[in-house]
DNA sequence: TTGTGTTTTATTGCCTCC
DNA sequence: GGAGGCAATAAAACACAA
């Protein structure tokens, strides 16, 4: 397929700002069409506003390999590949803004399972996981943070479950007790406390365990980054002090033995054990798939790395 | 096909730590 | 002051029902 002159002109731009050249031709490429161009920050700057146009340089995930059809023939690039007429093409390079292009499933496999051997990132890792992968360290960062995020809305979705349930166990408890213990008791005294024992989705009971939840979660997010009862971020954690007994901040004491297996698991695995991990190197992570033709673990990289884009 | 809700990627602004 | 973290948020990509 025949290209517009123009935009033949913009990918020879882009690729000799961007590629993966020699830094010597790289930094007489850069040079010399920053000269042309008016001087060397003009030169840039150009490349620089052009760059999301260009659409190659700023991510660096490749979709050649992602099967699922329907994101590749969105893909920005694919409406290049099929395109005909040429003035559209030039209008589209001009004028589509850049899109946000999701990681393969292999980059987020490959991610979870760095996140799982640890959740927070060293430069080093980063670097190396951005090299392993194909990715802008800042994207790798990024991939990082929204992680830590999403697990930490599920850890306190499942705190949350957790403490819902056994505070509802004990409100029964102390309703069969009191039942038993006066049968002439006020109904009306009883009425407010069964109500959310048939029905834990009450919205008055809902809302004070939420309270106590929020209190909780004000507690321990005070200090802490993430509250992370199971995440390997605190290997050495020090956060057995969330919710111990005797703590002030312990706001009631689950009656274990009411408790079934799974959430005592849970409450003792996430309030007093944070595990343990030992982080492996990268190359230890078994990692399936791994393509002989690629450096990168079989990521198909386009090279963008070290660009002028400064991320 | 389209409308809508959800998920993912990325940005912004503020805060803390060194 | 710079680097890095987080919360809040925007927006694109995606899933799915009608």
């Amino acid at each position: 397929m025949a290209e517009p002159e123009g935009l033949f002109f913009f990918r020879a731009l882009d690729s000799l700002f961007l590629s993966g050249s020699s830094p010597s031709f790289l930094g007489l490429s850069a040079l010399a069409f920053a000269s042309i161009l008016g001087g060397v920050m003009l030169g840039r700057l150009f490349v620089l506003l052009l760059d999301p146009f260009l659409g190659g340089s700023r991510s660096m995930v490749s979709f050649e390999d992602v099967s699922e059809g329907k994101r590749s023939e969105k893909s920005f690039f694919r409406s290049f590949d099929h395109e005909e007429n040429g003035d559209e093409e030039l209008d589209e390079y001009f004028h589509q803004p850049e899109k946000k292009r999701r990681l393969t499933p292999d980059q987020v496999q490959f991610l979870e399972r760095s996140f799982e051997v640890e959740n927070k990132l060293e430069p080093e890792r980063k670097i190396q996981l951005a090299k392993e992968l194909g990715l802008q360290p800042r994207q790798v960062a990024i991939w990082f943070q929204n992680r830590r995020a999403r697990w930490k809305t599920k850890q306190l979705e499942k705190d949350y479950e957790a403490l819902q349930s056994s505070f509802n166990k004990l409100l029964l408890k102390q309703t069969e007790k009191g039942s038993s213990e006066s049968s002439n008791t006020n109904q009306q005294s009883q009425a407010p406390l069964n109500a959310p024992i048939a029905d834990s989705g009450s919205e008055g009971e809902v809302s004070k365990i939420s309270i106590q939840a929020c209190k909780q979660e004000d507690l321990s997010s005070t200090k802490s980054d993430v509250l992370d009862s199971e995440s390997p971020c605190y290997i050495d954690g020090d956060h057995s002090s969330f919710l111990e007994p005797g703590d002030s901040s312990y706001v009631f004491e689950p009656d274990q033995s009411d408790l079934s297996q799974d959430e005592e698991d849970n409450l003792s695995k996430s309030l007093m054990h944070p595990p343990t991990y030992v982080f492996p190197k990268i190359e230890d992570v078994d990692y399936p798939n791994p393509s002989a033709n690629s450096g990168c673990f079989g990521f198909p990289v386009e090279d963008q790395t070290f660009g002028f884009w400064s991320y």
